[in-house]
DNA sequence: ACCTGAACACCGTTCAAGT
DNA sequence: ACCTGAACACCGTTCAAGT
């Protein structure tokens, strides 16, 4: 065919059935010939869109990270928030962690990818931008504000990676009493995999919360 | 040559040379044929030593998860800790948690897969009964040291996945304060990546145990 | 048992050619 | 501007052939 008058491809429709393609069979199952012939298109179609191939995944990776709740930090600055107190970064951490999870969990293929920094994608600085400028409206010192940043984006995205409970086989053939004495039961996880990742997370964030709140308090005492 | 009088090949010599090739180079850089080429040996050759690439993958992997120390868990059985008090579990977890990231933290480019889970690996397999049977005999319920195993996972693989302060880019041209009115300082941060990451990863392990800890208070207030 | 080269069905990417 | 087929240097894996 050639040319066709009105383009068969676009940014978005790529990004999309990449995703699609991701979810379904895996980061190695992306390849531009293969998401090419998903679009009804020949290979080097995409690189009239994309440069590269790292390029189309950088796309789809800011779309994930756009489905990112950040309306907790609040949108015409945060003055509002530190003036009602200052006391409420703990909740707006705590959604925005589920918010976050969330997005992740959805596609879990991508997460590593995704787990190596904002680079220079529009979404994942702007919510670099919103977590980091919240903590230090809320009275965390800089240097603070930071390692709490890093520490919630260690623990969504460890939590967003992989499933904990479907680590482990469902075969019970597996756990030797001799070689693993305490993991009988091992091979039921994979069965309760939602609730037991779900409790995990749960678990881990208000930990941390609750861990950080002890550093917050301590903020005011000595300062 | 066809068969050497002694193998030029053995599993160990291939899985080191696997993980030097997956540190120096990423995981994309691990294919059968450039792996056999560093061993100066034809790329099927090594199929007489593995079936597949991913079997190989799995030992690069167990062989990491193999330097993680859990000697803090006691080796005997864990009677003697649960005698002393049960109060060392936080000990514990600290010391294994700082060991395991180390060990992860050294070889990032395949956290990745190892993050899936223990499989039928027998190191990942050892370390799970580790962790799990000294929390358990420390008396945390069954169900919480599960959801505690997997939430100290999930931190410390995303902590090892990849540096947080390196995912900004160090060009300050980045950050527009139009669009990121806090991020100003942020392309100073890939210079400080060893202080950043690690002071993050102190901070939210911390955070995580004291946490922990005011959840085991309230097992014995309410039992 | 353990290595080889040849072969198969794949990759990402470039490029000249078409409209 | 946007698509195509052909081509290049790669992949993982199989297999018959060698010792």
């Amino acid at each position: 065919m050639a040319r066709p008058r009105t383009p068969l491809l676009s940014r978005e429709r790529i990004v999309a059935a990449a995703l699609r393609l991701i979810d379904d069979e895996g980061l190695d199952a992306l390849s531009t010939r293969r998401l090419a012939s998903e679009l009804s298109v020949s290979g080097p179609s995409l690189y009239n869109h994309f440069a590269t191939k790292d390029e189309l995944l950088d796309a789809v990776v800011d779309s994930v990270i756009g489905e990112v709740d950040l309306s907790m930090f609040g949108t015409a600055g945060a003055a509002g928030v530190v003036a009602a107190g200052g006391g409420s970064w703990p909740e707006a951490l705590r959604d925005w962690a589920r918010s976050y999870r969330a997005a992740l969990a959805a596609h879990p293929n991508i997460v590593p990818v995704l787990a190596q920094g904002p680079g220079r994608r529009p979404n994942a600085l702007r919510l670099a931008d919103a977590v980091f400028g919240h903590l230090v409206e809320s009275g965390w010192p800089r240097g603070q504000a930071t390692r709490i940043g890093a520490l919630m984006r260690y623990f969504v995205t460890g939590s967003a990676l992989a499933s904990f409970a479907a680590g482990f086989p469902a075969d019970a053939e597996v756990y030797d009493a001799a070689d693993y004495p305490h993991l009988g039961e091992a091979h039921r996880l994979a069965g309760h995999r939602g609730t037991v990742d779900e409790g995990a997370f749960e678990t881990g964030l208000e930990a941390l919360l609750d861990g950080l709140a002890l550093r917050y308090a301590r903020l005011a005492e000595r300062p």
